[in-house]
DNA sequence: TTCCCTGCAAAAGTTTTGCACTACT
DNA sequence: AGTAGTGCAAAACTTTTGCAGGGAA
């Protein structure tokens, strides 16, 4: 079991722990806003979605061409690219764009989160606080605009980088 | 004079001054460094320099591009992108990837702020909050980390996008 | 005079689209 | 059967690079 990390004054910061998408009630759920829509579930779709709610998080359509390819010969880029667009509308799927260039997506749903980024190694740490979400909301009053998302990433070097590097 | 936001029990939020950039200040330390690292200052660099400290933050190298060319026909794509890296190099501009797929770049060296983008009519509002700052770095050190940096973004309604859409 | 810099065009990398064919419902 | 979905290849778009000619020091 995981264990938070130490709270401060500040507020608790809790790490995320891994393998909380419940792919089963993902894929049913991706299935009934097809239906809702009037859309077709297909094995592609089907392949696509499973390996990127069994995979999770923070991939890119690059990495999950490669995994679905290994179990699915003849699926193209293309329909990587549509069937995410179509996870997006069905508000399966984020997308979000760190420091590199390619888009990564990861699975909408759970609880709010941030990120940490590692510039040596390039780990992403999930982290939730809750002060910080809160204090958000405040500069959005003080600035008079509404949210609709936010996000915060920090980006520095891992405790195992940090440790490597002296 | 600009007014601040209302502060809160959670920190100052102050809405940042528009032309803080000292162009001329800006060119000067462009040219030094150009000269410390052995490189030459020459008619495109200064043309795109200039225009791109006069006009601030948050332009993309398209927008660059076609601004530079009302001043300066002979100027290529090439050379915007080769002279934003120099500008880089030289720490005096910072590149960011909000949510769009093309970069923007912004003056560095003014203090750290974070970004508010109306999703609507796409105005950028920039904000300082130093509970927010403080906060990051509480974080940091409950994750076992060390920040190089960090950015905030927040995406919703700007207060006259949001009359409007009433 | 030296070699850095530039423009052009072509290449590279990611994402989208057109089209003929396939396959859900 | 009818219509949405797919694969392929080509296009679109942003950014980078090769190369031959031009210009700053």
């Amino acid at each position: 079991m995981p264990r938070p990390a130490e709270p401060t004054a500040a507020g608790r910061t809790v790490v995320e722990r891994r393998a909380r998408v419940d792919t089963q009630r993902q894929m049913e759920l991706f299935h009934s806003r097809l239906k809702q829509r009037g859309l077709k579930s297909t094995a592609q779709r089907d392949d696509i979605a499973r390996v990127f709610f069994e995979i999770g998080h923070h991939i890119s359509a690059e990495q999950l061409y490669a995994e679905v390819k290994k179990i699915n010969q003849h699926v193209g880029y293309a329909t990587i690219y549509r069937t995410l667009r179509l996870l997006k509308e069905c508000d399966l799927v984020s997308e979000r764009h760190f420091d590199d260039d390619q888009a990564r997506y990861e699975v909408v749903g759970e609880r709010h989160h941030d990120h940490f980024i590692c510039e040596r190694c390039g780990k992403i740490i999930e982290f939730e606080n809750e002060s910080l979400e809160r204090l958000q909301e405040a500069v959005a009053r003080e600035l008079n605009v509404t949210l609709t998302r936010h996000k915060m990433e920090l980006y520095g070097l891992c405790s195992e980088c940090l440790a490597q590097s002296r």
